[in-house]
DNA sequence: TCTGGGGTCCTAGGACCC
DNA sequence: TCTGGGGTCCTAGGACCC
């Protein structure tokens, strides 16, 4: 199940007399500065719009467009209310992205025996758009990737059904960069020795695939080919990794600003990690300099670290040995974590382990206490700031101290 | 046209261990 | 003295997806 034009529903639902008035809209980042698009109303689609594209690029084809922004808390709050639908009308859903899930109806064939796979279809759809206000497409098959590729002969506001045993008649009339997985990279390959469609590359054997593409990338690509999947839904997906990333308006240059920069987005992901129980055991420190050249450095520590304070001690390093490699004025910057551990499995593990090296109590502690301040009073209640002496602090109303 | 932000998975080489 | 084979973990980079 996929939502249409999702970042495009949402932006009109939640500004029904701006954003909701435009025919013509576009989702994604200001015209001016170095956006792109995000998603676009079908009626923009039509000018050739298409999603990550550049705005300025957009608008020079679809001058008429309306470009607004979509708030992240309210495409969240969309999705889980969509989900909510779908978990109490299929007994298996997982989430594949924001505005994309799988439903496995496995069992509930005796349950609906009263109507079609089409017509569970169907009503699937109007209950969500009832419930939610939202438009979704659904496609169905035998295997993921046989419903995923369905959906978009659904879309939009539509249903599509692939038969139990037309699977190959289906897959043969699609293109290989139909195919999940077969990005550009792959098929302008296929494409230098011949290889277009999904029927061309039918008769391909698996041993020839091998030789041009790796033992394992050609022993994937002839299953893809074949349709071929074997994974199941699984509705307890585990995050893997966690990441903030900022594009600046401007190139930034100076060390000290790129510092502070890296305060703010150590904090905001070491935040977020917080909030969802874990702890991270590698961080990756990326940059992206003027010429779109992207770097990044990581480090593992030997005991997962939670503070914003340990984490941006050890971002800190991973910067400072970029700049020392290439002094470039950068355009992105990025903090992200990964090697998750759930907190209570490392606080376990802490029980056996030597003391931690590089993280206290005392910075756990500030940090867990700042995350409860935010919660009470909001955001901006406590921000990091500059050590200052005593008697150069101001007093605030209450009698504290800056 | 001038290139977002959030992810996942794979590869390849090196370190290290048995 | 000149050298195997398997496994795991780490790092950097790239392809791909929405």
């Amino acid at each position: 199940m996929d939502c249409d034009a999702f970042f495009v529903q949402v932006a009109r639902l939640e500004d029904p007399h701006g954003a909701g008035k435009a025919r013509l809209l576009i989702v994604g980042g200001s015209p001016t500065g170095r956006g792109v698009v995000t998603s676009a109303s079908y009626d923009a689609r039509a000018f050739g719009v298409r999603s990550a594209m550049p705005t300025a690029h957009a608008l020079r084809l679809c001058p008429d467009a309306t470009v607004v922004g979509v708030s992240r808390g309210a495409i969240s709050a969309r999705s889980r209310a969509v989900k909510e639908v779908l978990e109490e009308l299929s007994p298996v859903v997982q989430a594949a992205s924001v505005d994309e899930f799988y439903l496995d109806l496995k069992g509930t064939e005796r349950l609906f025996a009263n109507e079609s796979f089409e017509q569970s279809a169907w009503r699937i759809r109007e209950t969500v758009l009832a419930r939610t206000e939202i438009s979704v497409s659904l496609g169905g098959g035998t295997r993921r990737v046989i419903a995923k590729l369905a959906t978009n002969f659904a879309k939009p506001a539509g249903v599509h059904i692939v038969p139990a045993g037309e699977e190959e008649a289906f897959l043969r009339g699609l293109d290989l960069a139909d195919l999940p997985g077969v990005g550009p990279s792959l098929v302008e390959a296929l494409a230098k020795r011949g290889l277009v469609r999904v029927e061309d590359a039918y008769h391909v054997q698996v041993e020839w695939l091998q030789r041009w593409f790796g033992e394992r990338r050609g022993a994937w690509l002839y299953r893809r080919i074949r349709g071929a999947d074997s994974s199941e839904v699984d509705p307890h997906e585990r995050r893997k990794s966690i990441s903030s990333e900022r594009t600046f308006s401007q190139d930034v240059d100076d060390d000290e600003e790129l510092g502070r920069r890296l305060m703010q987005q150590s904090g905001s992901v070491a935040g977020t990690m917080r909030q969802s129980s874990f702890r991270a055991k590698t961080i990756t420190v990326k940059l992206r300099d003027h010429d779109f050249k992207t770097r990044q450095h990581s480090r593992t520590v030997p005991e997962p670290i939670e503070s914003d304070h340990a984490i941006y001690r050890v971002a800190k390093e991973l910067l400072a040995q970029l700049r020392k490699n290439r002094r470039v004025p950068a355009r992105l910057l990025g903090v992200g974590l990964s090697g998750l551990v759930p907190s209570q499995d490392a606080s376990q593990l802490g029980l056996f382990a030597e003391p931690i090296a590089g993280e206290t109590d005392r910075e756990r502690t500030v940090s867990r206490t700042v995350d409860e301040l935010r919660d009470r009073f909001g955001r901006e209640a406590v921000m990091p700031g500059r050590l200052v002496k005593p008697e150069q602090a101001t007093r605030t109303p209450g009698g504290g101290r800056e």
